[in-house]
DNA sequence: TTGGTTCTTGCAAATCTTTGCAGGTGCTAA
DNA sequence: TTAGCACCTGCAAAGATTTGCAAGAACCAA
């Protein structure tokens, strides 16, 4: 639970309060083996306390964007969260099919980051990048 | 005008009706000197054709997107769209902090795109590619 | 431990976006 | 030019997300 701890300590040093709110939500990311979606979040963390409204949860889920405790993986209409990990960031490929989500080494967009600082003095924020596309297995599905 | 008359062309192909509404909202989205949201595009063309609704125009954007007659600029909260070129599709860069867009050659993406297919086997769309971050003139504003 | 300030929350309303439906209209074929 | 089918549209309602506000809670300082 090492991420879960980063991340309060995160919030902390951010100079935002812990509430029970947001520790709930905090969890029930952390608990969850993949991305997931606003929803699912809501849903499970209203069961642990019914109180919680969602506008809460939306201000929960921004705040953690914000101070980069957790990642949003967005492509197209919908978007879902996961932990930051630790080791520093990794990116996502999100296949259009069958909607699996792969992880993918920051090294493939260091010279991709390095051009635009170069060529345009640009500083790209590849934080919460995400590629959507299809993936091995359903190119190899003729369909 | 000939990018205009391109659209009209692959919308025909496509199958796609050509009614007011749609030349409409592409002609708004055409004479629009830089990318331009919905609520613009939506106010601008009512002003022409008052019985207009707000969701004939979502759903215009969504048809024009998807068959790539525009370019959805969607970074972070807000989406703009603006006319697909002929000479291919370009990306582009958008300024956190000034909040002017930049062209992006897609060579700038080749390589990228070439590791993910060599190395997964996963083929990305980048057709609606956007990055955020910091422009050469905001770096050197220090605040 | 206590008090007070400031931030957060829940609620409700506003705003933004999507969807169902029935009537209207573009387009194709003859 | 016309008939007819399938697609589109406007409307309204549903769904999703954001915002204003007053009451409540976290945290700092003493």
């Amino acid at each position: 639970m090492t991420h879960y701890d980063d991340a309060i300590s995160i919030l902390r040093k951010s100079g935002n309060r812990l509430t029970p709110q947001r520790l709930l939500v905090l969890s029930t990311i952390a608990e969850s083996q993949h991305h997931i979606g606003i929803d699912e979040i809501y849903k499970s963390a209203k069961a642990a306390y019914p109180y919680l409204d969602l506008a809460t949860v939306y201000r929960t889920i921004h705040l953690f964007r914000d101070v980069g405790v957790i990642t949003e993986i967005g492509v197209g209409d919908r978007s879902t969260y996961e932990l930051r990990t630790r080791d520093g960031q990794h990116h996502h490929m999100l296949c259009r099919k069958c909607e699996k989500t792969f992880s993918l080494s920051p090294h493939y967009l260091e010279s991709f980051r390095a051009s635009l600082v170069n060529d345009f003095n640009f500083e790209p924020d590849l934080s919460n990048f995400a590629v959507a596309g299809i993936c091995t297995d359903c190119k190899s599905k003729t369909d």
